[in-house]
Formats: C-alpha cells, structure tokens, sequence
RNA sequence: GGUCCCGUAGCUCAACUGGAUAGAGCACCUCACUUCUAAUGAGGAUGUUGAAGGUUCGAGUCCUUCCGGGAUCACCA
C-alpha cells in the first residue's frame, strides 16, 4: 500500500465532489496532480499541486482552488491540516493514526513495499555477458551488482523477471582464448612457451592447460590447428564459464539463463530474423560513407550487407554481414535479440559497460524494428570504476594478463560492501572504488551506517525479549500504537511510510540507487531518534514497568528493520543483527 | 569531426523525471556516553547548479549554442 497514493486517490475524489458542486469546472484533466513529500518538513506531511496545475485549466487562482480544496480535504479523518503555501501548494498534515497505520501495515504485510505496478508483465534483464576468456574482473564488477539489483527491484515491484547472460563464444575472441590454452597445454607437458601478441598470457589458463592434458594426454602435440581448435575451444570457453559462474556466484548473483552465441548458428536463427528485418525492407546491399572527420587510414569502400537502422533513429545503417559474406557481430546479436521478443518478453533491459555506448542506438533499432514497436528495450549503460589504494589510482594491465579480478575485490572487502558501495551511485555517473575506504567502518562508510541501525534494532529487541516483552510482529502489530505521538517517533514512521513510493519511483526509472540512498535515510532517521533518548527517557524504546508503551515503541522499530532488511535485500547484501 | 554520458558547497555525491529558501556525508569548530552498542547524535559555515540565451505560474532538471572532462566511431567481438 503507498499512502501516497492513496492520499492522491483522495485528493482526486475531493476535486471530483467540487466539481460535481460546481465549484470547478468539469472535464479537467487531474494526470498531472501529484502528491509527494514536501522537501521541507515544516511544510508538513505532504503536499499537492493540485491547484497550480488546474489553475489554468479551468481560469481560477490557484489558491480560490485551493482553499476549496482544502476545505474537502479536512473533512477526511486522515487529514489533520490541509494549509495553501507559497504558490498554491496545499500542504497537508495527516492525523497520527494514518502513521501508526503504516506501522500495523508494515508488520502484517507480506513484504511491505511490494508493488503490482509491473502487474506481471515479462521483463528480460540481460547483464555481465563478459567474453568467455577469463575470469571476471572489476569493470564487470557493478554491471554485474546493477544488473542483478535492477531484476530484484524490479521483481519486488510486481514484474516478471528473467536474469540472462549472453555468451560470445561465437567469435574470434574465443579462438585467441583456444590458442592460449593450447600455449598452456603444451606448457603442461614440458615445453617452454611464449605468449605473442594477440594470446591471453593470464596465470588462469594454467589450470585449465593441465585439465586439457588430463582430458586428452599428448593427443594434440605437434598437430596442427585444424585438428585441435574445435575441441580446445569448446573445453576453454566450458572452463572459463565455470570461473564466471563461481566469481558471479560470489557477489550473490545467480543468472536464470546463460544463452549461448554458438547455438545461434546453424540454426537458421540468425537468418530467421535478418530475413524478418528483410520483409520489412530494411536490409539492403550498400557501401558507407567513411566516418565524417576522421577517417581510419586503412578505409576502402566496401559493398556490405546493411540494417537501415537509421529509419529507428540511428546516426548510420549498420552492417550485418562483412564482404566475404560471414556475419558481423552485430548479426548474431539482432539474432539472439529476436530470440528474446519470440519468447514473449513485454519489455527487454541490457546492461551494457560505458564502452559499448556506441552500440545502444542500432541495438534500440533492431528491437523496435523486430518487435514493430512493441517491445520496448532500455540500455543501461555501467560507468566505469576507478580503483584507488591507498590514495593512489590502481591500474590494470589486460596486455601483461594482470588485472583485478572480482574476487580479488571480494576477497578483499566482501560481497556486502562491494555491492552496497556499487549501488551508491546511479548506473551512468563514473564510481571511484577506494579499498581502504569502502572497508573502513564508520559513518564515512554509508553499508556500516545502515547494517549499525539494523544491529541496535536487533539488540534492543534481544533485551526486550530478557524482560518478558513478547516481540513477534503479529503480537506488536495487534499493540495499542495510539501512544506513538512525538514528532521524533512519528517522523520515524513517516520514512517507514515511504518505502512504497520509493520502490515504485526506483522501478519505474530503473535506479536502484535510489534505495541505497533511503536506506541511508531511514538509518539517520532512526539513529536520531536513538540519541533523542538520551536526553528524554520517554523515547527509549524499552520502558521499564510499561509493557504497552515497550511494546508501542518495539513495534516502531521493527518496522524500520523490516525495510532496511527488505531495502537491503532488494540490493543484495545481508542485513546485520550484531556487528562486534 | 559525429554520437552518447558527465559537470551541483573546498572534497565525494543527492535532489522523488518541472515544484517552495538546491540538500547529505567528509573535512573544520562546539556540545552530549554511571544509559537499549558513542561504529551514534545535536548545533555551527559553505553555492552565479560550467556559461549564455529560450520555453512557463515555476528550470539543477526540458530546448538551442558554446566551454571543460570521459567513452565510442566501417570487413573487432
């Protein structure tokens, strides 16, 4: 339940009895009226801009329309105080029982804060599908959390989610990995190796060089390429997988599907959706101009295969298949993308790093074009981090096969943190990754800051239970919450009271890092009114001798914990019920 | 040169997709632990939102043109 909305709701009604009075004229359009949180807390609880946006509409001052307006609002019990501010804003105070309501509400509930807006529609989430050449390292760090985060958020707000990661094991590149491993196989056997250039020099090919020998003894020494590459490469890029699998299993994430680029060939699904594409008369025979400004210096015309992706918006049509007549890159990849709309996707999300940025229009082209508009594909594209030691930027070295792996950044500060400090950023601002910073554990440090509030929820809940106080949510939602009435306890409830706004805003821009930030809302919120006790004993959440009042108050803070840990859950790290 | 992203307090970043006097943390100063965990809290200063125009009741947010930083740019995936 979103109080917010349910607040819009009767606002809307109210205007709707004016107008059924007269007092407004009919057939106005009420879309843009919105209800959200003042930004300023005197203001009060809540406020409308109902009149400003109606003003015009119907030739009123907006503060005679608001006036009206309030005079119905306050005739509802919910609201204590309808009050026109500034421009024609109404701002609204809400009775205390609406607040204790919400605490009621997030103990009853079965996962306070979940929503229907996505009402169940199919939604593919595509994210990481880094080339199977070697482990995972930092850069598919936060596309990785991201990724998984969104599909959470997204299935907490009433969507149908699927976790999918595209394979390329369907080109070159997973050739350069099979002549590694062979480098690597013979090196198993004895022989001194040399990595030239364009081989993966990197240690993790050590191990999967001796599991080649293993598998096949000294079969594939002295034999030529033909003989060996088919299987070598199947076996690597098997082998690389199963390190992938591992390192994404160790930032939590779990991927419903892995869909595989080689499968796409000899199917006759690449040519199944060119061929679709084709009947649409969007493909055509055609030479490029050479890119306006600057011109590689080996630039030749070439008649090539090309998708009129600049009918859906697109800088230049793309090619799909090269001169010699293989496919391009970009052809199995509208291949695997038709794949996603035949299998009845309403809506498709690719997270992608900063470094594919180019690709997004024609990939946003092929979709709108396969799918006639009906599939809409959201690219979200991951920044790049910046790792920091001590102070100094940490660089990383493809070239010499070293570089930060994700579990060197796990090993390191664990998965919690990892995730959490990715989410503190939105998807397309650059993140510095600081080592000594994301660890230290203080207030700096906003993971510790929210898993310290979850702790002392714990803890004062663990000494309640010493003194006899019955602490189960369904006992503390039936509680008398009427005495919750300071302005410290009630402000509590109140950001209790956003979490469903929240988690509908986040869904609905696709930004998961707006729970991260609430969260650090709700927790500052909550050690606040921790240290309000210090000074007045009437806050301190256990009363000595006063079981009702302990139990009014226990209930309050149980509803914190049950959205820090449903806020947390959403992104992926575990909430804390003791940090020693 | 084209395209995409970014530019907000000394630093790191928010700002609920167009709302009120642009907010937090860090750093700096003052204060609060015989107490449910001080890993915390209360208070104090900080701004031409890169620049200039435009759209309107109202702009950090939308449009145009610049400036600065990054990414990317045809038979690479």
């Amino acid at each position: 339940m979103n109080l917010f909305a349910e607040i819009r709701e009767l606002v809307i009604t109210c205007l709707d009895a004016l107008v059924a009075e007269g007092r407004l004229p009919a057939g106005l359009n009420t879309g843009a009226v919105t209800v959200e949180p003042p930004r300023d807390a005197a203001h009060g609880d809540m406020a409308t801009n109902a009149a400003m946006v109606l003003a015009k509409p119907s030739a009123m001052k907006p503060r005679d329309i608001a006036e009206a307006l309030a005079e119905k609002l306050t005739a509802d019990p919910r609201v204590d105080m309808a009050e026109v501010a500034g421009p024609g804003f109404l701002n609204l105070r809400l009775a205390p029982a609406v607040w204790q309501g919400i605490i009621t509400a997030a103990l009853t509930s079965d996962g306070f804060g979940r929503s229907d807006m996505g009402q169940g529609q199919k939604v593919n989430v595509e994210f990481v599908s880094a080339n199977p050449t070697g482990p995972l390292h930092v850069g598919h760090t936060r596309g990785a959390v991201f990724g998984d985060a969104l599909a959470s958020l997204l299935d907490f707000a009433g969507w149908d989610v699927t976790r999918e990661y595209y394979i390329n094991d369907g080109g070159a590149q997973v050739d350069v990995l099979a002549r590694s491993v062979y480098l690597r196989y013979l090196e198993a056997h004895g022989q001194e190796v040399a990595f030239p250039d364009g081989t993966y020099p990197g240690d993790y090919l050590i191990d999967t060089g001796k599991a080649l020998k293993a598998k096949v003894g000294d079969a594939y020494i002295d034999q030529p390429e033909a003989v060996w590459l088919d299987d070598v490469r199947s076996f690597g890029t098997e082998a690389m997988m199963e390190l992938i699998r591992i390192d994404l299993a160790s930032l939590g994430v779990e991927m419903d599907l892995f869909y595989s680029e080689k499968s796409l060939y000899g199917t006759g699904l690449i040519e199944a959706a060119i061929k679709d594409l084709d009947s649409k008369g969007l493909i055509y025979k055609g030479k490029l101009e050479p890119p306006k400004g600057k011109v590689p210096e080996d630039w030749e015309p070439r008649e090539q295969t090309l998708f009129k992706s600049t009918d859906f918006g697109d800088d230049v049509d793309r090619p799909i298949m090269k001169s010699d007549g293989s496919w391009t890159y970009f052809a199995p990849d509208i291949a695997y993308h038709y794949d996603k709309v035949q299998r009845g996707y309403d809506q498709l999300i690719d997270v992608f790093g900063a470094d594919h940025g180019g690709y997004v229009k024609r990939m946003k082209a092929a979709v709108s074009a396969l799918s006639g508009g009906k599939v809409p594909l959201d690219v979200k594209l991951a920044q790049l981090v910046k790792l920091y030691k001590d102070g100094e930027p940490f660089k990383m070295s493809k070239r010499a096969g070293k570089f930060i792996t994700v579990r060197d950044v796990v090993d390191a500060v664990g998965k919690d943190v990892t995730r959490f400090h990715m989410l503190t950023r939105k998807n397309d601002a650059p993140l510095d990754f600081d080592f000594d910073k994301v660890t230290e554990q203080s207030k700096d440090n906003p993971v510790f800051y929210v898993q310290y509030a979850h702790a002392r929820i714990a803890s004062v809940l663990r000494k309640a239970v010493e003194a006899g106080i019955v602490v189960d949510d369904t006992t503390l939602a039936g509680a008398d919450l009427s005495g919750l009435t300071h302005e410290a306890e009630l402000k509590v409830a109140q950001k209790v009271a956003e979490f469903p706004r929240l988690i509908e805003i986040a869904a609905r821009t696709n930004e998961p890092h707006r729970i991260a930030f609430y969260l650090y809302e709700m927790a500052s919120e909550f050690h606040a009114l921790w240290n309000r006790g210090n000074d007045d004993t009437s806050l301190r959440f256990l009363q000595d001798g006063d079981s009702s009042a302990t139990q009014s108050k226990i209930a309050l803070i149980r509803a914190v914990a049950v959205v820090i840990s449903s806020g947390l859950g959403i992104l992926g790290v575990t909430p804390a019920d003791e940090m020693r």
